[in-house]
This record gives C-alpha cells, sequence and structure tokens, in this order.
DNA sequence: AATGAATGAGAGTTCATTCAT
DNA sequence: TATGAATGAACTCTCATTCAT
C-alpha cells in the first residue's frame, strides 16, 4: 500500500518523458520538419540543450516514438489474434484491437505512419519493414477466410491495403469526447471489414475493458 | 493572319507548369516543409527569384495545387454521381471515380490531403471545409440508401469515414506498373464499399474509359 | 590608358574578395576554429548568409586560400629556379623567392601551413601532397648539389627539412615595418643555407625588384 | 607507521595525468579549438565533470602544459650550455640539447608553439615573454661567437631566428620509428647549424644516453 | 520575364561550464 | 572525489524572400 517509489522511474527520466510527450504532441499537429528543437524544448520546460542529453538528435527523438509505438501495437493486435481460432475470429479480433489502438494512441499512430518520409534511410527502411510484416499479417489472415471459405473476396492484397487505410485512419478522427465510445468504434470497423469480405455478421465478438496507460 | 499565338497556352505559362510539376513531386515525396524554394527552382530549371513572377509565395503553390485537385475531383465525381438514380447506384459511381481519379492523380490527392497542416489559418480552414462538404455527399449517399433498404449500417457518419480513407488511401500504394490495372482496382472497391454496407453485389457497373492526361 | 572597367572583374566578385581577405586575416590571427563565420562577415562587412553565395563552407573558403598560395608559390619558385643552371644557383634562386614569397604573404603563407589539420580527410591528403612534392624538389636540388661537389653534407633529407622550416618561418616573424628589408632577409638566408651545405659563398645572387601584387 | 601515502604520487594524482596526457595528445593532433572538453574526458576515462577538480578550466590544462614544457626545456638547455667553455661548444650544446628535447617531447613541444594564439591575454604575454628570453639566450651566444672570431655571420638577430625554427621543427617531422636515431638527428643539425654560421665543423661533440622517459 | 546578390530569421547542434548530490 | 543533469551562448548553415538591374 504505502510504496511512494515506483520501481524504475529515476527523477531524471522525468524529463526524458516531457521530451518524448512534448514531441509527439507537436509532431502530431505541426508535422516533423514544422516543429523545431527550441519549441519542443519549450513544451517540456527544458532548455534546448538538454533534450541533447537524452536524445542524439531531432530524428532519434522521432525513431524512438515510431519503435515504441510499433512495438507496442504489434504486442497488442498479436496477443488478441492468439485468443481466436477461426479465421473470422482472428481478424476481427486483429481490426478491434488496432482500432482501439489507434484511437488510445492516435497521435503516436498519426506520426508513425506519416513521417516515414522525415526518416534518414535507413530507419526509414526498417519502419517500411516492420509495416510491411504487419500488413501481411494481415493479408494472410484473409487468405486464410477465403481458403477456409468464410470470405467471399476477389483480391486479398487490395482488401487488406483496403481494411487497413480504414482502420488506421480511425486515429485522424476519433476524438475521446465524441459521441462515439472507442469500443462502439471498434465494433462497427468489424462490421464493415466483414461485410466488405462478405463474411456472415455473427462473428464479431466483445472487447473487453481497455485498462491502458496512457 | 496565321495565329502567332500559340493555342490557348502563352510561352511564359510553361514556366508556370514546369514550377507546379516540380514542386508536385517534391511535396509528395518529401513532404511540403521537407521542400525548398531552391529545389523545387533547380527542378524546374528555373532560378529561385523566378518563381516569384509566378507565385506569390511558397504557400500559393500549395495552395493553387490544392485548390484545382479539389475543383476536379468535385466536378468528376459529380458528373459520375449524376449519371445515376438510386443510391447503390450513385455511390458505386462515386467510389469508382473516387478512385480512379486518385490513382491518376496520386501525388496531387496525396499532397492535398496530407499537407493540410502546413497552411496558415485562412486557407486551412477553407480547405477542411472543402473536404468536409465531399465527405458529406458521401454520407448522404449512405444515408439515402439506408432510408431506401438498399444498405444496411448502423453508423453511415462512420461509415463514410471509412469508406473515402480507404478508397483515398489508393493514391498511397497504386503503382501504374503494378499488375492491375486501375478500374479493377477501382472495382474491387465497389465491392468492398457496398459489401462493407451490405448491399447486394449486383450494383456493380463498368468504368468508361478514361482519357484524362497524365 | 583610359579603361576604367579592369579585365574582368564583375562587381560582385568585389565580395568574395572581402570575405577571402577578412578570412585570412582572422584565420592568421586567431586560427581557423577560433575564427567564427559571423566574425568573418562583420570583417567582410557583408551578412552571414551573404557568404554561402561565394563558398560552399567555412572549409572551402580555407581550402581556396590554401590552393591559391600553394599554386602561386609554386609559380614563382619554379621561375626562379628555371632562370639558374647549376644546383648552388638553382637553390640560393629558390629559397631567395620561397624567403620573399613567405614575406610578401605572410598570412596566407602561415595559415596554409597551420592549418593543414583543420582540413577534413580530402583536402587534407590533397595538400599534404602538394607539400611533399615541393619539398622533394629542394630535397633533389641538394642532392644535385651533393653529386656535383658543390655541397657537402651528411643528409640531404634532413637538410631540406631544415632548411624549409626556417625559411618558411620568416613568414611567422617579418614585419614589413622592420628595420631589414625583405630582400635583405632573403639574402641572408641564402648565405645561412648555403654555408649550412659546405658551400662557398660566393654563389648568392640579387633578387630583381619585386612586382606582386598585394 | 609504515607509509600509506605511495611513493610520491597519491592516487588521484594518476587522474591529472590521464588528463594532461589525454589532453596532450588531442591538441597536438586536432588543435586546442578542435579538441572539445567531452573529447580528452573520454580519452582520459574521466566525466568531463570530473576533470574541473583538477584543472580550472580548459586554457588551465593547456598553460600548465606549456610551462611544464618551458620549465624543463630551459632547465635541460641551461645545464648542457653550462657544461661548455667556448662560444661553439656552448651553441653546439644547446642546439644539441634543444633537437633531443624536443624530438622526445614533440607533442608538447608541437602545442607549446602552435597554441600561443589560442590563450588570453595574459598567460599568452607571460609565454611569449619567456620564448623571447630562450631565444635571446642563443642570439647572444651567437653574438659571443661572432665577437670571438668563431662564427662569420652577417646578422645574428635573424641567424637565431632561423636557427631555432629549424631546431624546433624537429618536433614536427621527427619520428621514433624512423631511420634516423635522434642524436644522429641532433648531430646533423649541430653541422647544419655551425654550418650556416662559417664555423668550423670540428666543434661537434657527443651527445651522453638519453635516458628521459617517452 | 528573369537573374545574381543579398538579407534576417531561424534551423539543429555543440560548447565550456556549473551544480546538487 | 566524482557524477548525471542541466544551462546559455555560440556554432555552421539553410530558409523563404526581396530587389536592383
Amino acid at each position: 500500500m504505502a510504496e511512494t517509489k515506483t520501481t524504475g522511474a529515476r527523477r531524471g527520466e522525468a524529463t526524458r518523458e516531457a521530451i518524448e510527450a512534448a514531441a509527439v504532441d507537436l509532431f502530431a499537429e505541426r508535422g516533423y520538419h514544422a516543429t523545431s528543437m527550441r519549441e519542443i524544448a519549450s513544451a517540456a520546460k527544458v532548455q534546448p540543450a538538454a533534450i541533447y542529453h537524452w536524445f542524439d538528435s531531432k530524428e532519434k527523438i522521432l525513431t524512438r516514438l515510431q519503435d515504441d509505438f510499433m512495438d507496442r501495437l504489434e504486442a497488442a493486435v498479436e496477443e488478441a489474434v492468439a485468443a481466436e481460432a477461426t479465421p473470422p475470429g482472428q481478424l476481427a479480433a486483429a481490426v478491434r484491437e488496432h482500432v482501439v489502438f489507434h484511437g488510445l494512441h492516435a497521435r503516436e499512430a498519426f506520426v508513425t505512419d506519416s513521417e516515414i518520409r522525415a526518416l534518414s534511410t535507413r530507419p526509414r527502411n526498417r519502419l517500411i519493414a516492420r509495416r510491411d510484416a504487419y500488413q501481411t499479417m494481415f493479408r494472410q489472415m484473409i487468405e486464410a477466410g477465403v481458403k477456409s471459405g468464410d470470405f467471399t473476396i476477389s483480391n486479398p492484397a487490395v482488401a487488406s491495403y483496403a481494411i487497413l487505410l480504414e482502420c488506421t485512419g480511425v486515429a485522424l478522427w476519433y476524438d475521446p469526447k465524441g459521441a462515439l465510445a472507442l469500443d462502439e468504434i471498434a465494433a462497427i470497423h468489424v462490421e464493415l471489414v466483414l461485410g466488405s469480405l462478405g463474411a456472415a455478421p455473427k462473428v464479431a465478438g466483445r472487447t473487453g475493458a481497455r485498462k491502458e496507460r496512457r
């Protein structure tokens, strides 16, 4: 009950987190190139030079943010998929989790996606490879559903592009203060996705209570 | 006697077009803020200062490009919709035309969409208003289809977001040299969209021969 | 008689020359790394950004200065040597010209010599190669004098190092307003050099009137 | 009872020496202004802030290094001179010791010489005064030799400049792994110097075994 | 219609140094 | 005796833009 010293969080790390938080806000709002280190520093209430104690460069702030987002997205979706047995069940779980995750981490999602161009060659190629692998996972679920007769769709590759675009796009418009709860939005997307694949609508499951930090 | 003024375009306009072409390429590839006026000038084979004879500022290049794109997109889609009578027929036509247009003008589409943030307040609000109106057109077709009993969908607003995201996204991945022709891609999207709305798939029509330049 | 437009010198080049003049002064006085672009700009009475219209980088200012100095030094010394026939005569002429040139262009000489370290790999290697070739020229004259019996010295390589060090060093202490004229200093060095090589002192010749610009 | 203080150097002094050693290496290789405190710290395997326990400032590292070098150079040369009676003998001994000392402590010699400019006014003037006094010692030996009839040279002041330049320059090119031993190089310089002053070559003496560290 | 030259602001980054611990 | 964190000033360089010609 009484622990006041949270495990692992030393004093200095608070600065790092303030910088990251300021950066993701500004990158999302204005874009990477339109955000200056001075603005990040100012929003994080530190001096510009202090940022360099925590990050090697402006680009490193971005890559860390993107890598973290991809790590957590992959883990969340893979866990959700692992709990299901059939292709429609797996795809529904993946869509649900993807939408929820993109709603909860909308700015990180948007920055990860939209600022791939801002990266230099090596980190750009790395991130593109991760995105491609993630996309392949969705395409394979669709292909499995076609093979099992659950889905009737002419082109699984195009379908996978379309599905990820509409689900990722939730990060662009979802408003936590809006009329629709994230669970509802996720359920609607499951319905849209399965419908577009020609599946019976019965497969949609429920999404448990979200207890994510942040 | 013989015309000295070559049809339509005076000599100088070629420079303006070279600048626009260079700008759309660079904005699409690197982003607005990552593209310098010097780079545009260099790609257009003019001096940096010459750009200012044709455009007031860097932002004006962008706004003109975005306005042109929206003008032509709206015209093309409205014309396609006007040729159809039923809600499913109209939506199918709109999706088909939207996809084809975004495939044909992928860079303009991408820049129009992704560089809204780069605009200053007034042009940004103007463009957002146009996008909203365009989106509303889609939502109203969906609502009409629900009312007419052609579509069975729980939330037309969310459906309109999802549909436009997946169809607009074609500009991100379509490759003119790829395996699929644009007409095929458009047909697949009509199929996906109508399926997601719970419509019978019979409504998909044909897309006339495309004669657009570019 | 009446030409007012000096051949080749367009208006803008005056700025370039002002920048070069400011840079050589500051580099000589404080060193390359202790001189900022702002200081150069200020001394040249231009804005810092204007420097970049004329030079790609700070390093380019330095390399141009060094290359120019080496070009002119080599030309001057080679011409002086070509006018002589015997090894002692050639070496005397080379020493005389080297000393005079280093006195007339003391700052350029000093900067060329002392700021080799400041260069990045490629231009540094290039300049070192030029210096080595120049030094080799002196060593070969000494070796020729030893072979012809004019010089009696145990180690021509070491002698060439020593000779160039003492003659180059004139740039460090020569004062145009001092008691000794440059011609006298050059004559003394010819005397010292030939003496150190064990040559008869009779070979020292006269140095013609200097008509160098600057 | 038994000494806990290890002979001469307390534990901490090792850190000071590591810093000095790192600094002289880096200053010699890159120059004072091109060397950062972080680089010195890194090379000395301490934290940047730790340097400030041992030195007040970056400049103090340099001045201590220069002062130490001058102390030891003066002591060594004065001792060598004191062992000789005649002007040629004294000058030969001074040249021999100067060359050997500059070969043994080449980096310190180079940094002491080349980084006078980097000093602020007061330490710069102090070091210049020491150099001048050292130079005067050589000039006086030359003048004594001229007076005694051992040397025939027209200008002792210029001769002293030239002699010190060529002998000091040994620090620039001497390579401990090269073909020539330091004693041989010293002997050659004695030969060159006495030759340049018009002295009989017989005076060159021997240099005792060097047992200096480094 | 176009250009070479220039500008003032601001970019990302590094600097020597300080200080609480 | 030493350190992690931070600072304010300064660095080289690039930016969109202007202007006389």
